[in-house]
DNA sequence: AGATTCGGCAGGAAATTTTCCTGTTCGCGC
DNA sequence: GCGCGAACAGGAAAATTTCCTGCCGAATCT
């Protein structure tokens, strides 16, 4: 379950992490395997959960999201069970929920429009999980998206 | 430059946010408008820069990067040109780099294959912009990279 | 008002790509 | 030696993308 992988598999991800939209030409040129080989690769680490979903990256502030920020949240109540992240799915504004190991319980990524929709949102979210928050606001991301490179 | 959408660009870039893979067709029913009139609209949409690239989402742990962590750094001396975001390029494992207005610098998304692996990027972040680090690490991630829905 | 131009859309043919099927090779166990 | 299974290459058919042409409506000019 964890490393699931050949040589010529790291390679096809690679590719493809890169440039969703690649066709199975390019990966066959890239990794050296013919079409179908390249083909049967791809559906096997999809289907084995290696690869997870094609998304398109858009420029947040042309579709009118230029404020991202990281939120921290910490239950009010630790007694309460804690589903937070199951409570705030639901705010699409959050783009990334992940439980961190330091102050704060959770950390969420958001995009908004305005601060005034900053506010909103802050709102929103302690009322739907029951949480204090702490906002640090992003001036300006250099690079995100990155692709995972198998190790 | 900030605003450059009408409803049906909008629909077409929540509908390829989803699944970068999703043909013309696919939108073409989306949206309710010509295979060809959809296409046009991608083009214009690449072009202008909305749409700024495609990804392949992978499962961090099967390609052998079970552990992430943020890594806030702050520049050892502020008095120094500042352009970590360039001197860590290079460090792959660094998937994403902010600049923040918190009390670090910036906030950096990095994933590894194990605690070791870990110490030794960081050393890395260290050396390479002369920077302290304060980092988090991440224990799960409940979601992310989910699509950013037009305003 | 009529004519002209321009932008965006629909439809269709050609080229590319994906899908699916078949045959071959290699490694392994009997 | 022989059969079996997995993985790959190659090719035909289906699907998709690409590109071209014509149409329609809005705006402009005379």
């Amino acid at each position: 379950m964890p490393v699931l992988d050949d040589a010529i598999d790291a390679a096809i991800v690679r590719e493809v992490s890169k440039d969703a939209r690649a066709t199975l030409a390019d990966l066959s040129a890239a990794v050296g395997l013919s079409v179908s080989a390249v083909q049967a690769r791809l559906r096997r680490l999809e289907s084995r959960g290696v690869i997870t979903g094609y998304r398109t990256l858009v420029d947040a502030e042309a579709v009118g999201k230029p404020l991202a920020a990281f939120v921290e949240i910490t239950p009010l109540d630790p007694a309460q069970p804690d589903n937070a992240p199951e409570l705030l799915e639901h705010l699409t504004e959050i783009e990334a929920c992940h439980s961190i190991a330091g102050d704060a319980s959770y950390i969420l990524l958001v995009r908004v429009a305005s601060p005034r929709h900053l506010e909103s949102l802050i709102r929103d979210i302690r009322a739907a999980a029951s949480v204090n928050t702490r906002t640090t606001v992003v001036l300006q991301t250099f690079y995100e998206n990155r692709p995972i490179l198998p190790a």
